[in-house]
DNA sequence: ATTAAACATGTCAATATTTATATGTTTAAC
DNA sequence: GTTAAACATATAAATATTGACATGTTTAAT
């Protein structure tokens, strides 16, 4: 249903950027939830513009670098508002290849699996102090709920609180791997 | 990297499937986090037999309609095997269509907000109580570690977390636009 | 001056996924 | 007996996404 469509509206309806930096947006908090390469996002503008939702201005960078600065016409924001208002029904859950390496982990020899989990726990515990981190410019509490901030601190909230969710489960994957592991080797003995 | 050829292989491993009840178990655990439409799992299984990694057995029911039973060949488990034990980095957050819409959610006057928030609440809420319900049947604990059951089981609970997390973030975002929305009355009067 | 990294824009081919079209059989309920 | 739901297989078209190819400029460091 084009949703790339709507995250560059969106972000267009920030601010006017260019294409390259509709790409950068996705390096940020929206990262966590929407991305796509340049090779869709140049795409994606070009029709956005047969469609009249936005315009672009040449800008000079340089001596000679052309750079498209595009920006959100009142049609396109009217679109982008009519989307925001839509209530959909809860789409179902993403895929996950880590999980269904698991689902079929019964194949796999107790350590093996302890090592794969082990590999995921310290990436997410990396990932999730990097977004602690990106926290900690929220001293000042919840943004205003006017502002882009506001978005900014929900979507990061969501994705520590996601990566608290993960690390809680592979922890407890971990701990029925071990305890497995230990009652063979007691069996062993 | 053709994820789903080795969610096929994995379940094929389990027992023998035809196309129709591979598609069912995406129904099931496995569904919360992989699936495919038969369209896309017929063509898999015709690449799989031609890369002599399953093979199938012509089965009649009924009078005259013909089930192709497939079975996974020692290629197949071998290829299952290897990939099972691949230490790959933890994937890119998967994509949120209703966190890309709470992004841009500074646009929405928070009645609009609450009300998308509250939607999804419910949903989310009815989706766990399903998932708790599933769980009932583990009541004798965590299921043998070398059986399939371990892998139902444990991407079920990975289901169940989840699906708290995500209603403890809707509760928080709830709260924000709450708050925000009785200092705006509160400043009306 | 040189160089490397970041900036900047685009297309093309391949892969993945969804939606639609197509065609039937079997089973269980009425 | 009829009918509806579930079972069963398959292809085609459209959409979404990724990875590779292609080309160049600007900026900051050395």
């Amino acid at each position: 249903m084009r949703t790339l469509k709507f995250a560059v509206l969106g972000l267009l309806n920030r601010r006017p950027m260019t294409g390259y930096e509709i790409g950068k947006e996705f390096d940020y908090e929206l990262g966590q939830f929407w991305n796509a390469k340049h090779s869709q996002i140049y795409p994606e503008l070009k029709k956005l513009l047969d469609e009249g939702l936005v315009v672009f201005d040449i800008e000079i960078s340089g001596d000679i670098l052309e750079k498209k600065r595009y920006t959100i016409t009142e049609k396109g924001q009217l679109e982008l508002l009519k989307w925001l208002h839509k209530d959909e029904p809860v789409e179902k859950t993403p895929k996950d290849i880590f999980r269904l390496r698991m689902y079929f982990s019964n194949n796999l020899d107790l350590e093996s699996r302890i090592h794969l989990l082990e590999s995921q726990l310290i990436q997410h515990k990396k990932r999730l102090s990097i977004l602690n981190k990106t926290m900690e410019q929220y001293q000042g509490g919840v943004p205003p709920h006017d502002t882009d901030r506001f978005g900014d601190f929900i979507v990061l909230e969501s994705a520590i609180l996601r990566e608290e969710y993960v690390i809680k489960w592979i922890d407890k994957c971990m701990g029925y791997c071990k305890a497995a592991l230990e009652k063979e080797q007691g069996k062993a003995k």
